[in-house]
DNA sequence: TCTTAGCACTCAACCCTGACGAGTGCTAAA
DNA sequence: TTTAGCACTCGTCAGGGTTGAGTGCTAAGA
């Protein structure tokens, strides 16, 4: 982490207008375009503060005979000082707000629903991830009879997240017999982890060949469930960045798709993301994986219930309106908080 | 349906090499390139047939001076009569095969693994369907208790299937009532589909006022749960498109990805199907989609236990290797086959 | 000292042109 | 019926000139 050069006021003010107008057009600008919005100074004044705004950094020019664009460090002064984030427009609030009047009951169903929300609300790509150490809690459990050899364990965990697997059985059992086995465990397991799970045969010491087993692997199940729940993240929106003219060229488009597509990427970008304030934007290089060079992301956390934390946020063009997508990125988060806390009450 | 026009041998062989060119280079073909392969005739003779198969429309001139694309109709002639399958090569065999050794137990999952393996093999979107008519029959029911208002159903149908919706309680009830409630549903309800859960009660009639109101809750939800299970579409390998160079277009591009992240899209597709014969392709404008134009479909069903049939495919250029998709499709619809028939066993 | 009008300069984008070549259709001879 | 030969078409590519947006520099003015 480099200081910022410091900048003075004209220079904010022009390095603030050259962002707006580069994120509204898409194309490079020039001192007289500029000079059309602050006509407080001439063209060429402002060509004399670009070039010095190019020259620590904040500004680069594709060629010499264009205007600016912002760089990467140019877009990091303008959200750290220069940006007035915009009230998210009623518009939105409407298009949003009907994907969380009616909900499902699985976390899991709301968060793809949030994905869908915000992929719309921002026009990039969206991403969620479900809120941390969930579903490791066990609500409920059920033994279905498969055949000789194995019954179906439905787990109901905290959220209300639903899992199921096949269990061995050490030997013929009836569906009755797994019933009561069930009955038995829900009086015991309710609320526990799978460590917690895992030290129930000490506390209880009685159990059979068949219950001791079962346990063995519904313990090993819950341990999989919760690697499971961690690198789950869910996005939404791909189509979005195809009518960005930057990604005219297929290919950088496609390191991008490849990127979300392939959700190791992606979990390894959200966890180097600094959210310890709860939000973050990471533009460019930054985000430190040379497939997304032109891409920002813009980062947040939700509570669910009790300081339940999960990510959410989008990936775009880093020529994206922050003012806008930071604001509308939280606005999906607190009502997703919201949602989710209602769903693991 | 129009009749083909019927071709001479060397018409056909004239044909053949042209599509088989075309699909390996993706550059028009011209008479000098395939004399070369067809070293039997001089290049004038291939150009006068040429001439032949363009007028009947079979073959399509971008402009005067190129060579040959084999147009939608001439794709048809191919795959209907030219056309020599190729064996799903020991290489594909063993990129698909390992996705089929370790199976989850819901059907959903299997199919999502499936698409994955399609994706792969036939290096193109693929499309999955679920068995038709699943997921409607009850293989037993779960309440767990939410508040005083709500318990959680748990649904486990056929094909091991789990799905969970939240219901109101008229009246305040523990979750030892409730447990009762379902084990008692149980005895009755196991085997039975939407409109079998709706007659229990006049088979039955002793309910109480509280399990009458559930299993209208429950009926309600099946109804829906089918619903949602007809148009179940999965879909993976969008990135699979990108490589490919007549999709550098990115108007082209866009069309495609808006139709596939388009649920009902996909859904109005496959159901234009005509899979009474199990297995179609569906070349270019066939498909009946103007975005799809220079697309084909290859799909075929596949059976899972007794008679549930889905719909497995792949969605590609109209360039594509038939020859080597179609063995692949139905060589990954027989592993799909197999691996949901045991999970519905 | 700061601002700005003016001007020369740069360079991508565009268009035009001509050379090239891939590929055709036609014709006439085998 | 086949095929060699040839004129012709037309897309592609490279070169060259023009245009115009935008710059940097300079010198005059505030």
């Amino acid at each position: 982490m480099q200081h910022p050069v410091p900048l003075d006021q004209r220079k904010q003010q022009i390095l603030k207008a050259v962002v707006a107008d580069y994120t509204r057009t898409g194309v490079p600008v020039g001192s007289a375009s500029l000079a059309v919005h602050l006509a407080t100074w001439s063209s060429a004044t402002i060509r004399n503060e670009l070039a010095t705004l190019s020259e620590v950094g904040y500004l680069i020019q594709p060629h010499t005979s264009a205007g600016r664009v912002p760089s990467d460090r140019g877009y990091r002064y303008y959200v750290d000082f220069l940006m007035d984030e915009e009230d998210v427009p009623p518009a939105v609030r409407r298009q949003v707000d009907p994907f969380f009047a009616v909900l499902p009951t699985g976390v899991e169903d709301i968060l793809e629903i949030a994905a869908t929300a915000l992929a719309q609300a921002a026009d990039a790509v969206s991403l969620v991830t479900a809120p941390r150490a969930l579903g490791v809690r066990v609500k409920h459990l059920d033994l279905v009879k498969l055949n000789d050899a194995q019954a179906l364990l439905v787990l109901v965990l905290e959220g209300n997240l639903v899992r199921q697997q096949a269990l061995n059985l050490t030997s013929p059992t009836d569906q009755t017999a797994l019933s009561a086995i069930a009955a038995s465990l829900n009086a015991v397991v309710v609320g526990l982890d799978a460590s917690g799970v895992s030290r129930l045969p000490e506390s209880v010491g009685t159990y059979a060949a068949l219950e001791h087993d079962l346990l063995a692997q519904i313990v090993a199940f819950m341990t999989v469930c919760d690697a499971q729940q961690d690198t789950l993240i869910l996005h939404d929106g791909v189509r979005n960045l195809l009518h960005q003219p930057e990604f005219g060229d297929v290919e950088l488009l496609q390191q991008v798709i490849e990127v979300v597509e392939e959700e190791r990427m992606l979990a390894a970008l959200i966890s180097a993301a600094d959210l310890d304030h709860g939000f973050q934007i990471m533009i460019g290089r930054e985000s430190g994986m040379a497939e997304l060079s032109r891409c920002s992301l813009v980062l947040t956390t939700y509570r669910a219930g009790a300081e339940r934390r999960g990510t959410i946020g989008v990936l775009g063009s880093t020529r994206m309106a922050y003012a806008q997508v930071g604001p509308r990125v939280r606005y999906v988060a607190q009502r997703v908080g919201r949602a989710v806390g209602r769903a693991l009450s």
